[in-house]
DNA sequence: TCTGGGGTCCTAGGACCC
DNA sequence: TCTGGGGTCCTAGGACCC
């Protein structure tokens, strides 16, 4: 039986605030964007004995909580933090997969284990000595019942599933409890009488295949504690990059979502740059006052990371979509390619892109990236003068 | 004064090709 | 007159997670 262990960081961003100022320890504590829309991102526990919760409004933390140390957040240095414990466990347990900014799962089936309870409780005592963050570990043999093991005690809880304990630690839970099954799934299981992940093992009911549609049978595997148990170790490049922001009000006036919308264009471009990678799709998010939420996207011919180019492309989008007053704008990438691959590629594939593409028009958009990122060589422009004539 | 921002994966319809 | 079927790509939208 594989030993499989999934590790969770306790309130991750309220504790790094106090890893990096220690006189904050016990303290209320409350990570919160500060304008009238803003949500709470995190609380430390001392906050939320008082009732506040991840995703609270700030308006209504700052009612419940006043006194409390609120931070707007340092993404760059949770991710730092993030990287040092990750690293420091990765370092003793090769086979470990980071599965967000604040969790890890670790297949242990090859250590050596003889006193399970004391081996732990000594792991979380020097992550927590050693990184000064408190985290709750759930130990069991497949990855799910790992994650529901961990997230059973908190601050600080160990939790061991084994599977004689699938139907008395996993069963009675509610259905909303059961990790990959949301609100809106859980909304409508429960509309047909499946209350608990007991009720959902035992139903054999066609309407909940067609609410589950193809994750059904990981579903009831995951319940049943039949599954996976094999980690994904390679950190997977992304898929697409983006960023949206919420308008101070809500606006249709061209001039405001413009200024809004350029900085979302840069940062896109910066993150794409920093990490190499030009991208193929161009989507923009407009969510209008009644948060209905709308998406137009657009494959472009060249894939790109230039901020006038995103910006440009995006700004066509927005023409179309923009009907009314929004409250949110977002841009992103997707279909992406590291810009070195596709330097690689451009050689053999230029040729198709030109024969399908009109070649002014083709060229223009060579050059426009050419005289950033990424280098057209000479030989390049020689396919160019040679291959119309086929 | 309600309700963020970063992602991933899946579905479904239409266009297009053979 | 009535009319295939398989496959891929693109786009829009939805569910879910932290």
């Amino acid at each position: 039986m594989p030993i499989i262990v999934h590790i969770d960081m306790n309130s991750f961003f309220a504790s790094c605030e106090v890893k990096r100022n220690p006189s904050l320890k016990g303290k209320e504590i409350i990570i919160s964007g500060k304008t009238n829309r803003s949500i709470v991102s995190a609380a430390s526990y001392e906050a939320k004995r008082k009732g506040i919760y991840t995703t609270m409004p700030y308006y209504l933390a700052k009612q419940i909580c006043p006194d409390a140390y609120f931070f707007e957040g340092d993404h760059e240095y949770y991710s730092k933090v993030s990287k040092e414990i990750f690293s420091f466990l990765n370092k003793r347990y090769p086979l470990l997969e980071m599965a967000s900014i604040d969790e890890c799962y670790i297949d242990m089936s090859n250590i050596k284990i003889t006193e399970p309870e004391k081996y732990f409780k000594n792991l979380q005592k020097e992550i927590y000595e050693k990184m000064h963050i408190p985290c709750s570990i759930g130990v069991s043999y497949n990855k799910f019942l790992a994650k529901m093991a961990s997230d059973m005690k908190k601050p600080m809880g160990i939790t061991f599933i084994k599977h004689k304990d699938v139907s008395t630690k996993i069963w009675p839970l509610k259905i909303e409890d059961m990790y990959g099954i949301g609100k809106a799934s859980s909304k409508k299981l429960r509309e047909i009488g499946i209350n608990t992940i007991g009720d959902l093992v035992k139903s054999d009911d066609e309407r909940v295949k067609k609410i589950l549609g193809s994750y059904y049978s990981h579903h009831i595997d995951n319940a049943l504690g039949k599954g996976i148990s094999t980690l994904d170790l390679t950190k997977a490049t992304p898929k697409s990059v983006g960023h949206s922001y919420t308008l101070a009000f809500d606006s249709d006036d061209i001039d405001i979502i413009k200024q809004s919308f350029y900085p979302l264009c840069e940062q896109v471009s910066n993150r794409l740059k920093s990490i190499d990678m030009l991208g193929y799709t161009i989507t923009i998010v407009i969510k209008n006052s009644q948060f209905v939420v709308t998406n137009k996207s657009k494959k472009l011919m060249l894939p790109t990371n230039d901020v006038d180019k995103i910006y440009l492309e995006g700004m066509k989008l927005l023409d179309i979509i923009l009907k009314e007053k929004i409250r949110l704008i977002g841009v992103s990438m997707s279909s992406l390619i590291f810009a070195k691959d596709y330097n690689e590629q451009l050689d053999f594939f230029n040729l198709q892109h030109y024969k399908l593409s009109k070649s002014d028009q083709f060229i223009e958009q060579l050059n426009q990236i050419a005289g950033k990122k990424i280098f057209i060589k000479a030989k390049d422009a020689k396919i160019y003068e040679k291959k119309p004539s086929n």
